[in-house]
DNA sequence: ACAAAAGTGTTGTCCGTACACCCATGT
DNA sequence: ACATGGGTGTACGGACAACACTTTTGT
């Protein structure tokens, strides 16, 4: 089972990689994956993994696609399930391992990757793509409260365009799952923005059938 | 690895099962499934399942998801990774094995199911459905040939709700991927319909991004 | 006063939906 | 002539895209 574990620093959207110790690929990167055991589901190994690398948990996670070409994996047959996950900003991620080792890359200028992890991260991307027009999954990259500049950044990022401001809030407001705090956010000599929140704290909604 | 097959049948959205010979579920309906042999793709091993079943090559088949409850299958820790296929009624299909074990059903009208087939079938039509607003894919269980109301009928059978007549022409034409045949179809006594046929044979399309 | 991002409405276009009648055929 | 499904056009409404100026803040 491997993971994409995407993440957004510094107004770039960021994918965790770590360095691979031993052969095969000694010294690539590769996104963080590992073995599932006897008495876990799937998406308890993911979680679990995901947890040891970032030491976070209730994190926004799905399953992509199988990746099982016979050589994939020089050393064995090795059939992995691929997912993708979505680490708030207001998580505090503190990789465990040696910081040299464990590190987000932005994800449009990766380094060459072990395996054919280059596929998994592109099918990750694209997914998120398509969830991004039929759900609120976007959110997940945000924390509690943020502004709605900040979260058509995040859309922005993902779909790798530009939108107009007006439409993007007439939309996002319209879809009546965000409610205004009364707390704003001063960034730089500018009137402040005001921050918003969810009214039911991070649900994952889908739309359309 | 499983494959959910889909076919229709005298205006029926059928599923290819097969009864169970020995234990666990003995007796039972179950999907066509089976293991993946080290050398093959995982595409090749749900393509090699197809034929012996069916004796059909060249069908649309695409992965769905993995199912890997570590309870599944009570004798032993089994991950499928399930497939669907959609075969065109112009294809001949004749089950190699004995009738009575293996046979087509209405996928509204499902028996029990063994292991976690049930959820399999039902996440196979939420495909099925999704890919119907973004692709061609609908055209996969035709013919080379067809009348619009046939093709009408796949999506009508599919989304489970009926269309009207003219707006459905309307869409499909504009696609742009159909050609008038000059032949027609006489079924009954009233007016002979026009058959269609694909410009490009069988290319299955994405739209939108 | 100025720089910088926040915030706000209107208009046109396109797509999806609703809807009713004539056509060609075999009996 | 009639029963049956094949075939056709128009009008409305909602969603999306394009577009520019005022507001609030710190310097």
């Amino acid at each position: 089972m491997d993971i994409v574990i995407f993440t957004i620093v510094n107004g770039n959207l960021k994918v965790l990689l770590i360095r691979r110790k031993g052969p095969p690929f000694q010294h690539m990167w590769a996104i963080p994956g590992g073995f599932i055991r006897i008495g876990e589901t799937l998406e308890e190994a993911a979680e679990r993994r995901l947890f040891e690398e970032t030491n976070v948990k209730d994190i926004y996670l799905e399953q992509l696609v199988t990746f099982g070409t016979p050589n994939r994996d020089p050393r064995a047959r090795i059939i992995t399930i691929s997912h993708y996950a979505l680490i708030g900003s207001n998580k505090d991620i503190q990789p465990n391992a040696n910081a040299e080792d464990v590190q987000w890359f932005s994800v449009h200028d990766l380094p060459d990757l072990a395996f054919d992890h280059k596929d998994i991260v592109e099918c990750a991307l694209l997914r998120l793509k398509e969830r991004l027009k039929t759900s609120n999954i976007a959110f997940q990259l945000l924390g509690h409260k943020f502004t709605l500049t900040e979260l058509q950044r995040v859309y922005e990022l993902i779909l790798e365009k530009t939108l107009d401001k007006r439409n993007f809030r007439k939309k996002i407001l319209s879809m009546g799952i965000l409610m205004e705090t009364d707390e704003t956010k001063m960034e730089g000599y500018h009137r402040p923005a005001q921050l918003y929140a969810f009214r039911e704290r991070g649900r994952v909604q889908e739309y359309e059938v």
